[in-house]
DNA sequence: AATGAATGAGGTTTCATTCAT
DNA sequence: CATGAATGAAACCTCATTCAT
């Protein structure tokens, strides 16, 4: 392996970082069945295998940081948008979701599989840094949320996201779910029955409207 | 390993085949941070290794086999109540979905291991056998559900199943996310944020009753 | 790798048990200076590497295994002449020494690297069940020892041997040193110094001798 | 890492050889069940990485340059004192071993991994040089020795010196042998074997004493 | 049918050493 | 001289699956 250019300076190793994540991004795009082993993610980035572990402590950690960086995209913009001075209106949100988390397509197949991956294997101490992280994201888009929707009241708007999440990553797997193209086939073949008549993007998009507008409504669901 | 009977006339073959899905559940259930490999199963249900594959295919299959055994349970009790003679309300179907999918500690780790375990190992075709069989249930609880509450129309129940089960499942993938303990041990610090307060039964309630009362009032959701 | 005659019964496993200890003592003969791994034993025995661990819990217990087998040929020998009919004397015992831990090119080699390899590894409960057949062996030959040389009163049997085996290794590790060839190379140059002229077979006679004649005679050291 | 002063002078840079040396004592003083990584090493010397090797071929030079400092000190107050005017017995000689070899709590763990460890990793040029350094010691010691006890004949002096180094560190990796837990263990289960009846200083203390005794006495052991 | 011995691919991590800066 | 980023070989062990008995 050629030796690349050194990371000296802080920035420097910022690029590396994110290469190496970039490098995971792809392959876990590339082929969404499968966890990429570290050889393979170091490769992929023109790097030794242990150079990855200079730049993360674990695998895992590594799959953590993917994901999460796909999460932080998606909050970026909401939190933009919810501060911001023009109005947000539920399509607005669900616009932001498509864009972030159903279309890229390494989003919601690592995220299913971050359960279980690293419930076991991720230390204590970096989880909760993690949901450290991830609850300040949470607590800002939910109270810009409340802001924008007056019927909300507090706590509302976190409840709303986080039963948004459970969808997304619930219908997502129940479509991906064994064989997804067993799904493909039998709608085609079964026809009428309404079990297999959904797809996807379309159904998450009812489902999003259906708990958005129920519960933005005047009488909102308990939080 | 003593040799144990041999299992000759098809009932006696069942009989075993049950014995494995015992063994395989109550492992799971006995450490559901966990799968166990095969030859665990084997042991715990007092046969060889190689049995198992006499009864599976596979793995994968077996697994299959135990999950699809935990939401049979659950359908069929939905059947008979929704095409038996009394009224179903929304708090039976809540309390169904308690007692089969979220108090037996093995059905929602498993549920969730299925996905990306299943996906690529199993082949194509028990992948749509399976997926049929399971059409067949949905499409009954469904349809008996639609005849139970007025106002939904054709495919509305099935819909109305299949967003239960996202939250469900997603919701609870939240919950058990990275490390459960750090999201206990972070509820009881911060205290105040809503990020943090809630557990899952409670808030899996609150969001399905939400959701079915959205649904099978006047006005429902776009199916 | 072509599938061998399987080891089923009690005896064929003890073979094949054997066979991984020969390999393992074959590839250390042949190379002292470094510790072969697993995948090497494994072939060298005509097995697949996952057959090693199903005789074997760990490397280190492998190593430990092959350690105590010479350690135990010697003990056999010795147990048997010192309970036997006729007279032992120190050249028997001598004798003993250079046939089972001396000649052996791997003996002293592994004793010397089961320090510190295991002591970390190995879990306790293996350490502690090997040094009690090592305290089982050690007691029987020391107390035959005592009864062979009368002025050896309790316990004086098993520090000779102790001090015995320290001088054996000690000895050894002194004239293996750092690079052995340089020694003669050394030895040879030099010439009359003392220091390089010994060499390790005969400073050991000479040392044991010294050892016993002192410990066996009317006045014996303190034990 | 801070940039410290640059070495320049020949004075300064043995100052920064030894102070490796220091930071690569202390670990091992510090947790002598394992050998440090160069970076610790580093680490601890305040140094980085790199510039270890700018001062030590390699690691294995590193460690038996600590080895050799240890021996050193040593053989430095042996010389003196035989060299010096007053009387030298065998308590002193005793004495000045344990004050040296057994108490300082690196000496042995090192000496003993020094075997294996470098006997192929130190190129032969290194081997020959500390083994011609060490000669030098031995040889005066050895003199030293046989002029204050007069039965000794020529040699007899670097004969003894060999032999209590063999018991020194034959009987230490005895007693650390395999778990020393285990074997504190087994001391207080079992009680009355004399095989666990022994601790090393004590066993050493008595070793030594006899073999001394048995050296200068006036029939001493042949060379 | 049942067994369980044998297989061997597969993945993670450590760390001595090099060398661009 | 000093640094520390980069390298990549090396080694362990697990476990799903096969197949001789």
């Amino acid at each position: 392996m050629v030796i690349r250019q050194r990371a000296i300076q802080a920035g420097e190793k910022q690029v590396r970082h994110d290469a190496i994540l970039d490098a995971a991004e792809r392959l876990l795009a590339r082929s969404p069945e499968r966890v990429a082993n570290v050889a393979e993610v170091a490769d992929e980035a023109g790097l030794a295998k242990g150079t990855v572990y200079l730049y993360f402590t674990s695998k895992e950690e590594l799959l953590l940081a993917v994901h999460e960086r796909g999460i932080d995209g998606f909050f970026r913009e909401v939190i933009a948008r919810v501060e911001g001075d023009g109005p947000v209106g539920i399509d607005d949100m669900i616009r932001l979701t498509h864009h972030h988390l159903v279309e890229p397509p390494l989003f919601l197949p690592l995220a299913s599989r971050c359960f279980g991956l690293m419930s076991h294997s991720v230390p204590a101490e970096s989880a909760i840094a993690f949901k450290q992280r991830m609850a300040a994201r949470l607590e800002r888009a939910g109270a810009g949320i409340e802001r924008h929707f007056p019927h909300l009241s507090h706590g509302d708007g976190v409840a709303l996201l986080r039963r948004s999440y459970a969808l997304i990553l619930g219908l997502w797997q129940m479509s991906a779910d064994v064989a997804g193209e067993a799904h493909c086939a039998l709608a085609g073949a079964g026809g009428v029955s309404p079990v297999f008549a959904w797809n996807y993007p379309d159904e998450l998009d009812r489902a999003l409207r259906a708990l958005w507008q129920g519960s933005v409504a005047a009488a909102p669901a308990a939080r």
